[in-house]
DNA sequence: CGGCAGTTTGATCCCGGTCAAAATATGTGG
DNA sequence: CCACATATTTTGACCGGGATCAAACTGCCG
């Protein structure tokens, strides 16, 4: 972790407004990790010992239901912290967190979470608005799923993985890690069997493109109409 | 607002690590308001140029789809903050904000928000805290969504509402603010159709009682049962 | 090449939404 | 205090979107 470069922190919001010192400190006190897609970087309800800040990859936050169905309520792209129990005042994390693909993430302890509040202008602040957007997008979620047709929250968990993970290639915006019908099922509350009809569907319409574990949306704006302007 | 006592804040989390002057310090720039119920506290989208602080009564979180539909994500009982906007570094509200009965509050502008969080105590991390059980809860809302069916997500939104607000009755406990079939058809994602058929079924089995804009659930436990231990 | 993980497709069923209308409360003004 | 207007609740009939059940198919990895 010594290889770190104060440069890769340096345009992440909640270190923008810090000196080269600064940050610095700050990743001295990091330790990085590496782990293969598939793999927890921790689960609900362990002791909330450390908090992250995603490098490479993406993450998957999910929650499993007493009756062992998944949710998944979010996905975490590159260059966010994740993880953040202890900003929210909790000793254990709520939900659990996998790779999505291969993963690089920093953590530190959640011990030096308030020193990081009181000693770096703007760290709170561009944290907490992370927070904010990630309430907002699961309000946005609740709303979707108590008003919109399956078709439709299918239609924009793809747009928002796209917008959040989109990679461009040849023939439109690719999902850039490897995702499965039944992943896209756990992000809108319906079946795998469901999914993969509409996107057999859109694929006949030359809507999406989609190989095993990759989907390219190829005309994401019939797909906005679609998910309801 | 002169009228306004120390001891009606002391008590509660965000204010209870402060002596009596800060929180006579604070009363002072605060304006209390009364609104009756159905009226709006907040719209979404309006600029978050104050936050709150519920003092009675009852306020309901809602959201309009462009559609038209109400989606009710929360329900704030007295003595919590709301509108907390500034603390998340929006500067738009996200949702509406509605009296479901009387209610009482104080407010603040956006501009103390900072001031508040550096010179009081305890009060950014009680608040925070109060954030993380939203983020909670609204999770919560996600997973019972996606995974369970109409009659427990219905049962699940009454005990949230007897938790929260309920008061000890002779045969039970009351949703001590008026609600409406439909007012629970919006925190459930379902039709005041469904809510009435069930709630007539519940209230023939003694599970419930119910009279126009008032229930009292009888049966707690076999109502959790029924949610799905 | 065997076997597993992921995908596709068909057939069937039922929960819960939609449409429709009546019944019951509450409120309001004369 | 009554009559009429309005809000809320109840109930019935019907139907359709999507879940469930079932089975075959297609890469892909070792």
């Amino acid at each position: 972790m010594q290889s770190l470069d104060e440069s890769l922190l340096a345009p992440l919001p909640p270190f923008s407004q810090l000196e080269r010192t600064q940050i610095r400190e700050i990743l001295d006190q990091a330790s990085s990790k590496r782990l293969d897609a598939g793999v927890a970087v921790f689960e609900e309800g362990a002791s909330a010992e450390r908090f992250f800040l995603l490098l490479d990859g993406t993450v998957r936050v999910i929650k499993i239901t007493p009756e062992g169905d998944q949710v998944t309520s979010l996905h975490i792209p590159a260059g966010q912290l994740f993880g953040i129990a202890p900003a929210l005042g909790r000793d254990t994390y709520p939900a659990t967190a996998i790779a999505a693909s291969e993963v690089l993430f920093l953590s530190w302890p959640a011990s030096v979470w308030g020193k990081f509040v009181a000693d770096y202008p703007g760290f709170a602040s561009e944290t907490y608005k992370t927070v904010g957007t990630r309430l907002q997008e699961m309000h946005s979620r609740i709303v979707e799923m108590s008003t919109q047709h399956v078709e439709q929250r299918i239609a924009r968990a793809l747009l928002r993985l796209v917008n959040q993970s989109g990679k461009r290639v040849g023939d439109g915006i690719e999902i850039d890690f490897p995702i499965t019908r039944q992943d896209v099922s756990e992000m809108s509350g319906t079946t795998l069997h469901t999914v993969s009809r509409l996107l057999s569907a859109w694929e006949k319409n030359g809507l999406v493109s989609s190989k095993r574990k990759k989907i390219v949306v190829t005309d994401p704006h019939r797909l906005v109409v679609l998910g309801g302007a």
